[in-house]
DNA sequence: AGCAGAAAATGATCTGGATCAACTGTCATA
DNA sequence: TATGACAGTTGATCCAGATCATTTTCTGCT
């Protein structure tokens, strides 16, 4: 509902007219700024693209897609995925408000996966050859840079881990809270929030039939874990959920 | 056969005493160093740490070890893998000469992942704090960094594609191509080879029992496929195989 | 307000691959 | 040349989740 809310406001006000700086930019401590200089943030402020507008469920960019460089999600939803000649979508990762995405056209400058917006969203491109350049002479943008790859790939080990080793009960509970955290991080209520993607995407992303997702959800409701209706859900029972995923970690 | 021939004559020679460089190692082309000048290679050559060896079925390093830097294999192999609670494990990656790894450490200097010498291993190590300071100076060296980054990203991303959406024969099909295109690159035979792990961390990383991948391998010969005996491969029809995984990929 | 098409839920049935159990081959050590 | 331990194979059974079919609920549009 909050989140809703706070989407419809950045939206009204984003034209694509409008140059938002990264120094007032709510979400600057999530994305690409985070740890930077007051000067060295100038620097990047010059060289990132104003935000751009794409409408709920359209293509961002596609494989075989010329590389531009990162983008950074301001308002809105995106989710990246592969697909099977098929059709099937598997859903490589849902990049929500501060988070980072495009990262696949590192390798050979070219998109390797598809990107989609999930709903109305605005997103910031940093140009790849001119933060490469910044990079030369910033060593905490280096280190920033680094920091985002690593985290990329760890979700995505963690993903592996989920698609390989756990049940799809112990995948639902592990995407809700995931999805539960990433909205803390951002300001916003962990245990009440809108979901931004459709059940097919849950679906696509958790290797699962959408059906196994409806029934799922049900019985998460029923055993009083959630409460879960359309797109809204509630987290009653935090514990259980986390209990439900400790199975599948490391005793650490 | 002539990939184990080449290993013990490597692992012959290469003594922990003994400086190998760049400059000379016959994998260069693979590594970080490729695309490098001359003189840039010499600069990089002096901050790589003498290769160390590890036996088979030993820990490189574990979750929560601090993270030194990239990772090089010389010869033999090594595996990385996350693990559930129960002890299975879901293997992230294998990990060929000339292939790097350890790329996990990089979100927040500690290691995420196990990672273990499948049999009798050398390997070289990039300090990071060093390779990061080089970067700042060589361009050739970001976009290198970049590449390699990428290329684990991409490496990932299918292996998400084929735990969330193939069959359990695509699953060994696309194994068993992932691994004969990597022996073609190093210069060895594209369709005879001994696979460097056991059966066990072949169902690790395809996300099935032990005992389907037994079952797939006699069902892959029988079709006259592929010989198989033990650890040694011999595929005797790659088109069948590339047919089998073509239906996952996109047209393109 | 009413309709069409999409998204979601629900029910019934089926199956790929897991699990359990037993057996065989291989190699290392004494 | 036995012996034990582990890796791999094979067979029998079972079930989590897929698939197919139908219904219900939304959402956007005119």
């Amino acid at each position: 509902m909050k989140a809703m809310m706070q989407k419809k406001a950045n939206q009204a006000h984003l034209t694509s007219q409008l140059k938002v700086s990264c120094d007032t930019c709510s979400l600057s401590e999530l994305c690409l700024p985070r740890g930077l200089s007051k000067e060295d943030l100038n620097k990047l402020d010059h060289l990132i693209e104003r935000p751009r507008s794409h409408d709920a469920n359209t293509l961002i960019y596609q494989p075989g897609d010329k590389f531009t460089g990162f983008y950074a999600v301001r308002s809105g939803g995106v989710k990246t995925y592969l697909t099977k000649k098929t059709g099937e979508q598997q859903i490589l990762g849902f990049h929500l408000p501060g988070e980072v995405f495009g990262l696949d056209g590192l390798e050979n400058s070219k998109q390797r996966c598809y990107a989609a917006a999930m709903e109305n969203t605005s997103y910031c491109i940093l140009p790849h050859e001119e933060l490469d350049s910044l990079c030369a002479v910033i060593p905490e943008l280096r280190s920033q840079v680094y920091h985002i790859m690593g985290h990329e790939m760890n979700c995505d080990h963690a993903h592996l881990l989920l698609l390989g080793q756990q049940t799809a009960h112990e995948r639902l509970a592990t995407f809700l809270l995931s999805i539960s955290s990433r909205f803390k991080k951002r300001g916003f209520s962990a245990t009440s929030f809108v979901l931004p993607m459709s059940r097919h995407d849950i679906a696509g992303y958790l290797g699962i039939a959408v059906e196994t997702v409806s029934r799922l959800f049900k019985s998460f409701q029923e055993q009083g874990i959630i409460k879960i209706n359309r797109k809204q859900v509630d987290i009653l029972d935090l514990d259980k959920l986390n209990e439900m995923v400790a199975n599948c970690e490391e005793p650490k």
